[in-house]
DNA sequence: AGTTATAATGTTTGTGATTATCAAACAAAG
DNA sequence: CTTTGTTTGATAATCACAAACATTATAACT
């Protein structure tokens, strides 16, 4: 967990940013809840819990700097909330999503599994492919087996 | 494009709802910008050309009914406003994008290419695929030639 | 046609997430 | 220490969208 703020704050000071105390406690949140896909309300909330004094611009500031340096992806799962998500070290991609429409329920892919989608629109659509974002919706699991 | 409207006419009332002058002028609106990729606003604007009496609520509760009767797709490129897509007739599934982050230019793909993908996921996952939404970020053919 | 029930509309007001503003705190450099 | 730029926190503003509600249209009866 320390490496990893500390590439973090390598990426920030690469880009001309200082790892403030605001902005760690902030990246620690993130790291902490790394499964869960906070929004920037829930981020606050828990970053308040650390840092009382904090401010709510802050954290959204704090957010879309990390976004802008691809350390986090902004996702939007279409209930009028921005989520946050942090990216894999060494990740080329953003990974993929498995909404439950029956709870609600998020589940992460990690698998590429687009490559050769990706091989096709590049030859067919000559459109170079810098990243994607997939989600599927549907019934997870558990949801199903409630059905039965 | 009558027998589309008609096509909708049917939907609608399949569902109890009707097909009010207002809805047709919307509709209308859609078809004729089908592969603009209008905001609820856009729209609006559009339809206020046609029928000026129109109220910005109207227009958002047909765009909403619409979605809900799976006619439209609403989407979210991540600039904060929702998009709506004209589903294609007899479409399963929800058709993909190609969004340059030069120029802005958004394609669309009619093609499935997912099925593979789909496969693996309700495998291994274990998760009942109903919808897929997949994007993809990258430079467009055209301003590939521009760079050179 | 007249009456009543229901659906749909338009105006206006609310709401909730995000952004902008701006003065104050802080940090770095001379 | 002084100056300059950065970052912060409080607050107000914005913006997309939803809810409320009175009004109007439509359909189904009589």
């Amino acid at each position: 967990m320390e490496n990893r703020i500390q590439r973090i704050k390598e990426a920030l000071q690469e880009a001309q940013y200082k790892l403030t105390p605001q902005r760690e406690v902030t990246v620690k949140v993130l790291l902490e809840n790394e499964r869960d896909h906070l929004s920037a309300e829930d981020v606050f909330l828990k970053v308040k819990d650390k840092y009382p004094e904090i401010g709510l611009a802050t954290v959204y500031r704090t957010l879309e700097l990390l976004s802008e340096l691809k350390i986090l992806d902004k996702i939007n799962f279409g209930d009028g909330v921005s989520r946050y998500d942090l990216r894999k070290e060494g990740a080329k991609h953003f990974h993929h999503h498995l909404v439950c429409m029956e709870c609600g329920a998020v589940e992460e892919i990690e698998e590429d599994l687009l490559e050769d989608v990706e091989k096709i629109v590049e030859k067919e659509y000559n459109f170079k492919v810098m990243d994607h974002r997939l989600t599927f919706h549907g019934i997870c699991g558990n949801c199903q087996s409630k059905k039965d």
